[in-house]
DNA sequence: CCTCTTTTGTCAACCGGTTGCCAATTCGGC
DNA sequence: GCCGAATTGGCAACCGGTTGACAAAAGAGG
């Protein structure tokens, strides 16, 4: 390499080279330490210079090459985002709002799926984690000693599951838990089910415990119907279950669940909410445009999104301000897929 | 920074720093070239050598950081995709296409958003492209000539645009434009709208156009019907001046604005399909969770996701193989909402 | 007019890898 | 036992910015 020197006129490659900061002092007139300074130290170099060097990199059409400045600050400007599967539309808003808040803050993001499997996540998080300043994880399926150890090389954000000594940010779902058996017991519901994630989730044993407890406190019976996985499929798997367990109103671990549910029992002929009564969870697109639409505990996505890239942004800083752990209230989304048990049609 | 030889303790700051190959080095006896060679240049050094520097590697944890090595060899193994609007549907599963087939070459991808605005465009696309080693431009509002300047810099591929000179990936509408009007055709419709999407989009254009043409061809009246944004909003306030122009069916510019298109009908009283048909075109997630399911033109987008990402890793490795075009035929998908006209209810 | 400060800009080291070149070592063949 | 070819590993330059230290220049005060 020490003599690419042989940059006389690379005819065969048709890229042109990038413009540095070795150019621009060239032009100026100055050396490339001063352009430095001159770019992005305000104050540090007189005005009349600063121009020049300014005047000269606008000319040349000068970009910052980010390697480089990262390579002696430590500081790359990205943030990385790791999520189980970019397909669940979930994420989407959750995605945008990181993305939003990254980029207000003049950081990118970088994106990164783990395929549902633990094993690909703790590789990618390894891949990533030199690659950016912050890593925000979702949902994660890693366990709390790997957790704590990517949260020790570098600043970590966990959304949807709580590690102490880490911070993260999680809806709270008592309040919408609370909404949804208030809502399903004015309508008359006595016996409710919850038709659960995967078992491993930590979202899905949280919903499940807060549920249960709940229900008790209420005198409702409840039961969890365990499905497979957490997709539309999944819970048109579970309808079979859902009907041989004799209750009158199911909960889903989640949204697609609930919509598959929802599916199967008009491919079946099941009234909902007259035969049965459907509640999902997160709120994602799509709950409101089925029929009927989609009763759901709505999960602050965005300001989650949002609160989680503030907090990792912070924690760069190192302003350790803030909670440790912030938890935004879920709220139950009356819609139309729930209703007095026996509403209509019973077999 | 010429003694941050003041590592004695950082107490302050309880981040451990990274390992690097001269900490390997160190330890396993060797100089750090030595042990770049041994970890990726698999038998230029001797067995032993190698083994030895690869387990001081792994005892060590060691983890490659990727900017450093970016530095001398110009490759980031990081790919920049670039969309309007993230929380669009339609590029959920495009950006997860993409970001599988990115992963499975090695590369990570790296997401932004250019919030609809072709200026935040042009700022992010230049900030971006230092850092990566291609992009993808999704659906952009960029013009011809800031497409070919980025193209000059680094190697670029569109999704949704063509641009002379520069390597593209769109669906190719025309069958599925061709089975619509089949379709519509053999319903009994005479009149077909379209209801368009912005006026500066390159796909809105191309699929009002072949839309007219063949229209034309087969002797069905055809008006385009302007509508403001391309989203359920903007379907919605579409709905008056479809029903005032006098046609049976419509086509929308993409499925959001069918989705709220078939929202308002529904609020409104309006029979769909009995009054109205309706055909959308992408196919995104909730379009057949409708009642009734939305007919639409499917672009395969996650094959279009992968094509594009797999063309951009190609340019990268300098393989200019391959058409600059691909375009990959989008098909309609028969559900609900087309019937005959006058199908039910007529007012 | 000559110091003492205070600006202003340059020098050079450094971040963490990569790689061309060369010297040392190993090995086979005669 | 000696020589030449093939391996093996180290040196040092380099990628493109950043920054502490310092010298030169400019302004202030006596």
């Amino acid at each position: 390499m020490d003599e690419q020197s042989a940059t006389g006129e690379p005819e065969s490659c048709n890229r042109k080279p990038a413009v540095t900061i070795y150019d621009i002092a060239q032009v100026a007139g100055v050396s490339p330490s001063t352009v430095s300074r001159a770019l992005n130290k305000p104050g540090r170099i007189n005005a009349k210079t600063e121009q020049r060097v300014r005047e000269a990199a606008r000319s040349l059409g000068y970009r910052l090459n980010p390697m480089a400045r990262a390579l002696p600050t430590g500081r790359t400007g990205t943030l990385g985002l790791l999520v189980s599967d970019l397909t669940n539309p979930l994420y989407f808003d959750l995605v945008g709002s990181a993305e939003r808040a990254a980029s207000a803050a003049g950081h990118t993001l970088v994106l990164a799926e783990s395929r549902e499997s633990a094993e690909a996540e703790r590789a990618t998080a390894e891949r990533l984690q030199p690659a950016v300043d912050g890593l925000l994880l979702v949902a994660t399926r890693l366990d709390d000693a790997e957790i704590a150890g990517l949260a020790a090389a570098k600043p970590l954000v966990l959304v949807n599951r709580r590690v102490p000594g880490v911070p993260s940010v999680a809806p709270d779902v008592s309040p919408g838990i609370a909404q949804t058996l208030d809502h399903l017991q004015a309508a008359g519901h006595r016996a409710v089910g919850y038709l659960s994630g995967p078992a491993g989730s930590w979202p899905n044993r949280e919903r499940w415990e807060v549920l249960f407890e709940q229900a008790l406190a209420r005198g409702l019976s409840i039961v969890e119907i365990p499905a497979g996985v957490p997709t539309m499929d999944g819970g048109a798997d579970g309808l079979r279950r859902v009907l041989a367990s004799g209750i009158t109103a199911v909960v889903t671990f989640n949204d697609l669940m609930a919509l598959g549910l929802l599916r199967a029992c008009r491919a079946g002929g099941i009234d909902v909410p007259g035969r049965l009564s459907v509640v999902g969870f997160d709120d994602i697109f799509g709950a409101e445009l089925t029929t009927p639409a989609l009763t759901t505990v709505r999960s602050p996505l965005a300001a989650i999104g949002e609160a989680a890239t503030a907090r990792l942004l912070a924690e760069i800083r190192g302003e350790d301000g803030g909670p440790p752990v912030v938890a935004l209230p879920a709220e139950l989304v009356v819609r139309e897929s729930v209703g007095p048990p026996d509403g209509s049609g019973r077999a």
